[in-house]
DNA sequence: CAAATAGTGTCTGTTAGACACTATCAC
DNA sequence: GTGATAGTGTCTAACAGACACTATTTG
């Protein structure tokens, strides 16, 4: 064999010879979380690089340990707020990943999230396109596919897609963030009149402006609230303008003078 | 406390500083199997009387702990089969519970698991109608709960009501089946059309006898497999006949002579 | 024959897709 | 005015609900 390779290998075995998997009694929980956006007609996933063993070098999903005495939302919440500085965000239990041969050092099962958030609260974190050449450690190309399924089944039934837009939209931002999520065109009319009549939205009265065009009306998501509730910090209202729009306090027309 | 052992010198300095095994705490993770069936147009859970602290003598769903070289799939079927002598049923994983609290004992993470079985596979296993009086131990009427609501919506979308019935059955039988499901009444013709058009179901030709009343003709699903494949026993056809019914062959005639 | 349910045909109301048309901005 | 998109109106195709009607069994 050829000794002389000083290079620190990763010590993977002899952490396996102290500590056999065989003999822990209980497995390692962990979160992992699947954090989505939508940036400028592309579906872009929170990625960190990973600086140890195994898959050093590689890109990951943000991820962690639970503690003891904290409850998964809390870890998946906890998650959030220390990789990617998010918090009052969109965020649901995904599914869990428990095969024993999911991490080679040890038996851990992780616990998959998913967030969703607009492009505006992700300055200076680290993000990947989705695509089919994205590669990640783990499993987790497997759950960022499982993510990608939930919320394009759950588009049709719940208003989850203006969580990945800025407080206030036009419809035709809503329209793209369906078609990069879907992957396909849709009818311009029929997603306006589902929309609408879906009672999902709320019109502002307010129009965009500088766009060169036609102003479109600008409208805001009925509060729902996020899936998971944190009780920590406090109500904070989201920044409304994004950065092609800048909305002027006007009136509608249309619903001011019939 | 100098060992008599030194420590090997690892490269992974900070992997084993977080997460030294012998001094990390762990959860417990456990899969709990919430066992679905519709018997006289009345769905039905199995149970299991709790002999052990805490909520002793309270009904609960079946479960028990993972093994730690067991996946979560495998170890829900283990339980199916040990709790209530099911192999190769519809299983699919639910959701995780995770609440520090759940277990009064120790922290336990469980992950749930929904089954959906013809009652002619649960002979003599103990069985409680669903309903808003029944009391099940630790958070297991929330599992109840998520898996219902589960159904409900994948019934839509997935032929996942067949695994309630026997191999063959009428689209009455069927219909039934949903209706129990959904809680409410549906139209007939347009239950057939959709049924006919998803081309999920199979016509067998054969038409039911000894009903009193003009026969209704047998179908079958189309295979689909279960969702979660259990890589032991092998494929046995299950009994096509229900208590009601005893299919006789015999052609149908619109198939046969048009 | 009667009773009861299976299965078919048809009308209607709702909704999505398609397309035409008008409205309103920046330039 | 021109260019581009917002928003409305209308026709059509697909489909679910409703209902009437025929078909086929047991007794």
């Amino acid at each position: 064999m050829a000794q002389h390779k000083t290079k620190p290998k990763l010590d993977e075995k002899s952490f396996l010879e102290q500590y056999n998997p065989a003999d822990f009694e209980r497995p390692s929980v962990a979160v992992d979380v699947v954090i989505l956006t939508v940036k400028n007609r592309q579906l872009e996933v929170v990625v960190v690089k990973r600086t140890e063993h195994p898959f050093f070098g590689f890109l990951s999903l943000p991820g962690g340990f639970v503690g003891i005495t904290e409850s998964l939302d809390a870890a998946a919440a906890r998650l959030l707020k220390s990789k990617a500085k998010l918090e009052r965000v969109f965020l649901e239990q995904l599914y869990t990943f428990g095969s024993p041969s999911r991490d080679p050092r040890m038996r851990i099962i992780a616990v998959a999230y998913y967030a969703l958030v607009p492009p505006e609260k992700l300055h200076g974190i680290k993000t990947q396109m989705v695509s089919p050449e994205l590669l990640l450690a783990f499993d987790h190309n497997a759950m960022l596919e499982i993510a990608l399924e939930r919320i394009r089944g759950k588009l049709e039934y719940a208003p989850i897609s203006t969580e990945l837009l800025p407080e206030q939209f036009t419809l035709r931002q809503l329209q793209d963030v369906h078609e990069t999520i879907l992957g396909r065109r849709l009818n311009k009319d029929a997603f306006r009149r589902k929309m609408l009549a879906s009672g999902q939205l709320t019109p502002t009265g307010i129009l965009e402006t500088g766009q060169g065009f036609r102003p479109a009306e600008l409208f805001r998501s009925k509060e729902q609230g996020t899936a998971v509730n944190i009780s920590q910090g406090q109500s904070t209202s989201v920044k409304g303008s994004q950065k092609q729009i800048k909305a002027k306090v006007r009136l509608n027309p249309k619903k001011g003078t019939p």
